[in-house]
DNA sequence: ACAAACGATGACAACGTTATCATTATTCGC
DNA sequence: GCGAATAATGATAACGTTGTCATCGTTTGT
């Protein structure tokens, strides 16, 4: 026997009723198809209006087989200020183009947390997903979604054929940072930084070995710190690399955070910035101009990265798989925690 | 004529088949309705695992008639770092709980925003939406959700019967920051705060006026600035009271970041903090350890709060409305920024 | 031993949309 | 003005799950 018709939300067969018309014809005039004789359309909106009518997204979701939700993968304890740029420079993208964002955080790409990744396409929770550094690097990964067909955006990573990406010339940024401290004087150069093996990590270090080869100095003097990209590695970092054998006069710090923990311990230890030592960051995320000295360092559009990857994301899922990577500059932005050697 | 079936993942009909049984014996298998015996059971998650089934979500959506996400209900341009925190605590609660999260990040509710809002749950994109400031105080926003019976939580925001919230004792918090500098011998304090008639403003200030009033002193001497909460007003505030006819020797922000904004500008001045000024903040956001000197505040537990609204929400979804509000403690944390008032 | 209660399972509609193909108006060419 | 092409619309299945009720065995009570 027949389920009760439950009291319920007007469906496109009140409407098609209300109107004289199929609900085919209503469905058409929903979305635009375009076919229907403008008349007809105008009456069939009419009466959506006058009825209150609205889609039901999980019937059409399930109907078109098609979720219009995208995932943004993310990690668990990291920078959140990198993180809310992330987000919220791929939900104002994604909202605009009537796609939801959801978001997905995971610890590691192992057991469970792979399983809950892979359902997220499989069970039609999204259509496509986002990858964010350290996933967007992560291989076992790109392979588990290259094999299912998963289509999917990595936000920076090595480039690698078949998986688009939208990043940022880093390697470029960095260059331009230890030119500028170059130019102040600085010789001893120490790089404060995140695990090695990172692509970020890699192509940053690239544009510091760069810059200072062609200055004819040795990139590998140090003292450096490789360990992750969290404040409290900046702040151990500065201590441990100032207190060395041949202290640095100058902190590269590869990101903001790490700069911002350099900087506080030099304000515990009594060191002048940038009178005894200069400090860089990278990335300029919102907190380069909350602390003192403000920060020198290069522009990542974090935000506008997430935007193009949403982009091309869409395109893809709508209108087929396209090529084309997005690279974007990061300028430099001079403030007031670099300068030239005190004395000199 | 019937739509041919297209090549695609296996389905219940599919699991049924393969283990001999009808496909609501599945559905209850893979439900843990509980009523199916054990063989049977047995025999139809084997089944499952060997085709590798995974559930359509948009068809499980559909016949139950609910999404399985929580919405979460955000401003444009403010607080990053809070956002985060909010964003993030919800996230890891409602991941637990089998739900997704969907952001919506609104300007104004009004016009075209208003609709997309309310779209969320009328097209049933969202089961039940949380509320963050201002959002949660919005008198006509509130009154649609409960005019169109929308299942709500608010993160803060005055309290209001029939309105579920999370919240935090900010009165108590203010006040016993307000005590902590009147103890170190400061009178005259300055407040640098956000939108006056604002719930979280006035919640703050009415600690502040316990304190003051306690001790037997005007609160409403001032000079006070009242702006909105982001990282300028704090910039501009600290110069525009600290120049002030009869200029404080502490300030109290209403917000970690407007205190950044005052202690920046107290470093340009060449105000030594806490020597000539203690600079006090609200809140506890990740940014207070990273400044210098670190920051003397209240901790609101922002994601704890978040996390909280999604369990009450769920509770809410799954067991109908329950009433009790939560309300977590503002604990003060007493760092560098503060101290006794010099040569005194 | 037999009716009644119970436990397990199945048949089939329903959820609200879109897709396919057929059918019915309309316009065009000559 | 008439067949052919074309434009507009409709009937009905399909998407993959859950809900309702019925049915079929199996115990239970007396």
């Amino acid at each position: 026997m027949p389920r009760p018709r439950r009291r319920t939300a007007p469906t496109i067969v009140d409407v098609a009723s209300a109107s004289g018309v199929s609900m085919k014809t209503v469905s058409r005039v929903l979305n635009k198809e375009g076919v229907v004789r403008e008349e007809t359309a105008a009456k069939v909106k009419e009466a959506a209006a006058a009825l209150g009518y609205t889609l039901n997204l999980s019937a059409q979701r399930l109907a078109r087989g098609r979720s219009h939700n995208l995932g943004i993968l993310l990690v668990a304890r990291s920078n959140w200020q990198r993180t809310a740029e992330l987000v919220s420079g791929a939900l104002n993208r994604s909202q605009a183009l009537g796609y939801g964002l959801v978001p997905h955080v995971i610890a590691a790409y192992d057991g469970a947390e792979r399983e809950a990744v892979l359902a997220l396409k499989a069970r039609k929770a999204v259509d496509g997903l986002i990858l964010t550094v350290p996933w967007s690097e992560n291989a076992r990964l790109l392979e588990d979604l290259a094999i299912r067909g998963v289509p999917h955006v990595r936000i920076s990573g090595p480039i690698i054929p078949g998986h688009v990406t939208a990043h940022s010339n880093d390697e470029a940024g960095v260059y331009s940072l230890t030119r500028h401290l170059l130019q102040l004087g600085h010789q001893r150069i120490s790089v404060i930084a995140g695990q090695r093996f990172l692509n970020v990590t890699k192509e940053r270090f690239a544009g510091y070995n760069r810059a200072m080869g062609e200055a004819g100095l040795n990139p590998d003097a140090g003292p450096h710190v490789f360990e992750d990209y969290l404040f409290g590695t900046g702040y151990r970092g500065a201590r441990a690399v100032l207190k060395s054998e041949y202290p640095p006069t100058a902190l590269l710090c590869f990101t903001d955070i790490l700069a911002a923990g350099a900087i506080r311990r030099c304000h515990e230890m009594k060191i002048a910035i940038p009178g005894k030592v200069s400090i860089a960051g990278m990335g300029d995320s919102s907190i380069a101009e909350m602390i003192w000295p403000t920060l020198t360092t290069a522009t990542v559009p974090t935000s506008e990265l997430a935007a193009r990857a949403v982009d091309m994301l869409v395109t893809n899922l709508e209108q087929g798989p396209e090529a084309g990577d997005v690279i974007l500059d990061a300028p430099l932005v001079v403030r007031a925690s670099t300068g030239p050697i005190e004395g000199k």
